[in-house]
DNA sequence: TTGCGGGACGTTATAAAGTTACTTTTGATT
DNA sequence: AATCAAAAGTAACTTTATAACGTCCCGCAA
């Protein structure tokens, strides 16, 4: 993410967070930033030994922070990697849908209808409420599918 | 999951395994057995230290045997509880999804074709191409839904 | 027969991800 | 200024997973 694109994901971000009445905190922003300068997923340690480039901290701190970005829907992860990345539209709840490219580990982040209704529809056969539909498909982007793979 | 239902599936694996010319050994036999008799999502180290009421045994012998029957499609992994289940329908290779009851634990396997298509439909408008789809709906099933939550 | 090669398994150690429990600080509100 | 709750600091620990290396056993070819 570049850095007119990162200080408006912050900005946006901050402006949430105040219509919500929660607190941006500087800890909670550095995460947050990190995470979006990443411009891919990053993991909890990755981001901890970030965080201690500048100051000491334990792992706690970086997990309370991704713990609050998340209920905030400003972070998403994504539990096959064990990792985190920013949210590509954070205005409105939603349950997204992941891409993610074995080969280069781009991640795409979908919001589409169609699969959030074929979930629902089916759940509702068996009677299930859902909450928390994780779907993350594994598999090779446009750009990779076209070039031998690396490695 | 019950002694006779239990009997057909390690019956079934040991067919598809001939079938296929690969080797249900003893350990893989075992470590299947253990994961469909709990009949419910069991973690790696509980399967360890179920193996190890019977003999000496170190993580990598639990996580190669649960390698080789996600490999065969005999047993799926939940990533969002890091816990392994027996399939239930492993004859055929198939991309599953699952509805994981957050209240009582229990998980239901599906294979909804329009679940699937709606996947499909969404990568390819991407060009993106799918190996392995992760679909897990984290919720309430409707048994719960019906009394209140334990605890 | 010997000896090679590969797959399965044993063993020790360690990495990676996440949590618990308790203390201290901060900051908004009275 | 006193208070109370939310946030952050800190140390220890748990859970999940992998690395690296050695051994055993079996099938097969020389």
């Amino acid at each position: 993410m570049d850095e007119r694109t990162l200080e408006k994901a912050l900005a946006r971000a901050e402006a949430l967070c105040a219509e919500r009445g929660v607190r941006l905190t500087p800890q909670r922003r550095r995460v947050l930033e990190l995470v979006c300068r990443a411009g891919h997923p990053i993991g909890a340690y990755d981001i901890l030994s970030q965080i201690r480039e500048g100051a000491a901290a334990a792992p706690p701190t970086v997990y309370r922070a991704l713990d609050f970005l998340l209920e905030q829907g400003l972070v998403h992860k994504l539990e096959t990697l064990h990792a985190y990345i920013g949210c590509t539209h954070p205005e409105h709840p939603h349950s997204s849908q992941f891409l993610i490219c074995a080969d280069c580990g781009d991640v795409t982040e979908l919001e589409d209808e169609s699969i959030v209704g074929s979930l629902r529809t089916a759940a509702a056969e068996t009677g299930f409420k859902p909450s928390r539909p994780i779907v993350e498909v594994i598999g090779t982007c446009a750009n990779c599918a076209l070039k031998p793979p690396r490695k």
